[in-house]
DNA sequence: AAGCATGGTGAACCCACATTCATAAAATGA
DNA sequence: TCATTTTATGAATGTGGGTTCACCATGCTT
């Protein structure tokens, strides 16, 4: 009896399908100003449909962003454990961040919008969830990086500072890409961060 | 006749009584999870009193945004124009931005949460406003950073990348500090952010 | 003091949605 | 094919909260 289980791939096809759409709807016009109608009718599916693959319009958009973000970071993470030493690490830790950037534009601009923090009381679940995985990538990179220290390679500073400063090069060139032209390859940028990060801007006395 | 002069001055302090007090609230509870009610009663006027001020919502709140924003932005440049040499300019820029999220914590938590870019088609006059004003910001920046590659004292990389990058590091400790349990001043990172922005965080080969 | 005007008030209005649920359609299987 | 369960539908419902406006109150002028 192999219904249960085709019945179960249909569901999830179709619940990935409407996350898909509204993914588009909700990055163009942020949560409160995106309708459960228009997902819905972006979907194909009536409204009281949505109701049966999610409790709730906050549910849909709160699984939609979890479900990416994970997908992101675990991506970075595991990209840069494949690599070997400190510098492979770092670049590839830049790298695989601005592929999924632009690989994700649409989803990314959410984030530019920045209304993923301002739902209701109820749901500050979902606040709380992106906080906690935003501080283990953190926490992920600081480890990389309290390695490259632990070899010599990088200067004795603190490491969660360290990792900080990283993200935050990284986050300030994907800004400006994304609310930019989007021209060009995010990852032309790649040399850039590193020089800054690894050698500083200041001009070697000579 | 000083009526109308005393009418105006006190227009402008019941105003910005509005704003100071909105303020607190948006930062508490986000933009869409306030009430034009709430704030009404916590600035001690009547619903309809607060329309006399502003036209509505959601101009109130661009209002409370822009002006403050501004504050900040003219408060960091006057700051920087006053100093001397390129690294004495890029220590104050960093000192005054720190000073400034310090002194308005409420205010710039509301960046945390990050409901100002989610407001309604109508009003994206705001997202727009703000845009330009950090372009602005950026570019000042930029200008600076060019003065100092000019001098020598900068390498010679792309002035915008570099301006991005500093402002990203700033950021991004802003966003722990505020985030976190908000102890300790924010100013002690001052010498770590300038370390990394100007020396990089390789260990130099001895 | 008696009009006149300007500012203040908040209950009522109104509308945009999220959610529901009675009904219809489709799928299942005997 | 028909009975039964499962899934889809979208009009109707309910609610929250921004905005309005008819009505006071306070001050100003004559």
């Amino acid at each position: 009896m192999e219904k249960a289980k085709r019945k179960e791939r249909e569901f999830n096809l179709r619940r990935a399908e409407i996350l898909e759409n509204a993914e588009k709807i909700f990055a163009a016009k942020g949560f409160y100003n995106t309708t459960v109608a228009e997902i819905a009718a972006a979907s194909g599916f009536a409204i009281g449909t949505l109701y049966q693959f999610f409790a709730g319009k906050e549910q849909l958009y709160t699984a939609m962003i979890t479900e990416k973000l994970t997908m992101m970071y675990e991506g970075i993470r595991e990209a840069v454990e494949k690599e070997v030493g400190i510098f492979r690490k770092i670049e590839i830790l830049v790298v695989s961040n601005f592929q999924f950037i632009e690989n994700n534009a649409d989803f990314c601009s959410i984030f530019v919008r920045g209304d993923h923090l301002s739902l209701s009381e109820g749901s500050e679940a979902l606040r709380e969830r992106m906080m906690r995985d935003y501080a283990d990538h953190v926490s992920f990179i600081e480890e990389v990086i309290r390695d490259g220290i632990r070899t010599g390679d990088l200067k004795k500073m603190d490491p969660r500072m360290m990792a900080a400063a990283l993200l935050g090069i990284i986050n300030s060139c994907s800004f400006k890409w994304l609310t930019g032209a989007k021209e060009g390859s995010l990852e032309t940028k790649v040399p850039f961060v590193l020089d800054i990060f690894l050698e500083g801007v200041r001009q070697d006395a000579h």
